[in-house]
DNA sequence: CGCCGTATTGAGCGCTCTCAAGCTAGGTGG
DNA sequence: CCACCTAGCTTGAGAGCGCTCAATACGGCG
């Protein structure tokens, strides 16, 4: 379980944190007003946030580590909808059924924000200022995982790490990271196999684009790999 | 140009209707309580209603027609984003970065409701009780075109053709249709050629799941189709 | 150390693409 | 009214990318 004495520093970061007033101290409920009550869980890798079909009562902001989405379609295969890192939000979609679509996994130690969506809406009926903010949110959601239209697996993968490598990052670009997820999960996410994801990742260390080392991944020729992704 | 004397029944589905005041007569520019502004646009097909990168002002209800977005990669490959029909609201991403970021233009002679974003944000703070709905109708783009995640061009073209024939619906369920789209339009967006549609909808006729005569589709055994959209 | 999940690498197959040739429907002008 | 033209659709043959199946290697953990 991470160390409780980390002052939140995610925090500062987090997409949500002008919903949330800080506090550094980190008790497992915090009641702010009465309006936004965060709970923090801590989950361990591979623990459940939500399942698909119960009902919708909050949204969650990952303060640390990294989450999937998912579903198991007909044929008994994981459908990856989607990955979440410190400072991003999960649960948006769930707001128009009124249950949750997917199943939410942790992928290593996480902590996670919980955010009644009641108290949410009721805090944005007393603070209209924050509506620009949600709107914001949403509609950067809705530009999320765009390159998953590109036609070839080499475009989507490095499309992929670019993405990951600004995300992961907590200011900036980094050129170097740790893959939170499997290649099974990166497969699964690009509509691809995890031999193809080996593969290509294998090709690109060959032609001196990235270093690979496990799950670390250093970039080389950043520069290169984006005209990849843009498909040449 | 569609007659003007229809009323505009297509009002009365319209997802943003919360929003709008309905007026008969349908007036080009349309004012109430000086919050939401309206003017109606009608344009030709292949007409354009906004352009990557321009700055974002308005939202744009689709009152009657057909409109696709796209925007054309670094090999000039068009890469189609979304369709939206009647009743259905366009612009939401372009909130985030504050442009439009895809070409959006009429694939029929189509009538769009023009919303600007300012006057659209001040109705919220006014009226706390439409941020709900809102809300839903962003939450609802979240998880659409999930099926374009499927693995085999025959699922995603069937849940494809199954989401048309809802959407193209005012009221229920349709079993016959007309595509507002063009072979190439739905092999974009589905990520396949052209040829690779019209080769699985001619075995979907051969085999008795759909009926077809140019634009007309007709389902035939839309249970059957269900199936192969889940992936059997 | 031995186990098991994960990653890598190889060989062969099959789905989808590419390229190319007809076909159909709608529009235009004589 | 018909000949022609064009754009979009259909159909076929062959190629290639990514998948399947399988063997091996690696690494964390008991």
């Amino acid at each position: 379980m991470p160390s409780q004495n980390q002052k939140h520093a995610a925090c500062n970061w987090c997409t949500f944190s002008p919903f949330c007033i800080k506090n550094e101290d980190g008790p497992l409920l915090v009641k702010q007003e009465n309006l936004v009550v965060k709970q923090r869980h801590y989950l361990k890798r591979k623990e459940v946030l939500c399942f698909p079909k119960t009902k919708f009562r909050n949204l969650y902001a990952i303060q640390q580590g990294a989450i999937k989405t998912f579903h198991i379609d007909a044929s008994g295969n994981e459908l990856i909808r989607g990955f979440y890192f410190s400072g991003e939000i999960l649960g948006y979609e769930a707001i128009y059924t009124g249950r949750y679509l997917f199943s939410a996994v942790a992928l290593s130690e996480t902590i996670v924000c919980e955010i009644p969506y009641e108290n949410f809406v009721n805090l944005l009926h007393s603070r209209p200022e924050l509506q620009n903010r949600i709107l914001y949110l949403m509609s950067q959601q809705l530009s999320a995982g765009f390159y998953l239209a590109s036609a070839t697996a080499e475009q989507r993968l490095c499309a992929f790490l670019l993405d990951l490598s600004t995300r992961l990052s907590t200011s900036g670009i980094l050129q170097e990271f740790l893959f939170p997820m499997s290649r099974q999960d990166i497969g699964n996410y690009l509509m691809l196999t995890p031999e193809t994801i080996s593969r290509i990742l294998s090709k690109l260390q060959k032609n001196k684009l990235i270093e690979l080392d496990q799950k670390k991944i250093h970039f080389l020729r950043r520069k290169k790999i984006k005209e990849i992704a843009d498909g040449l």
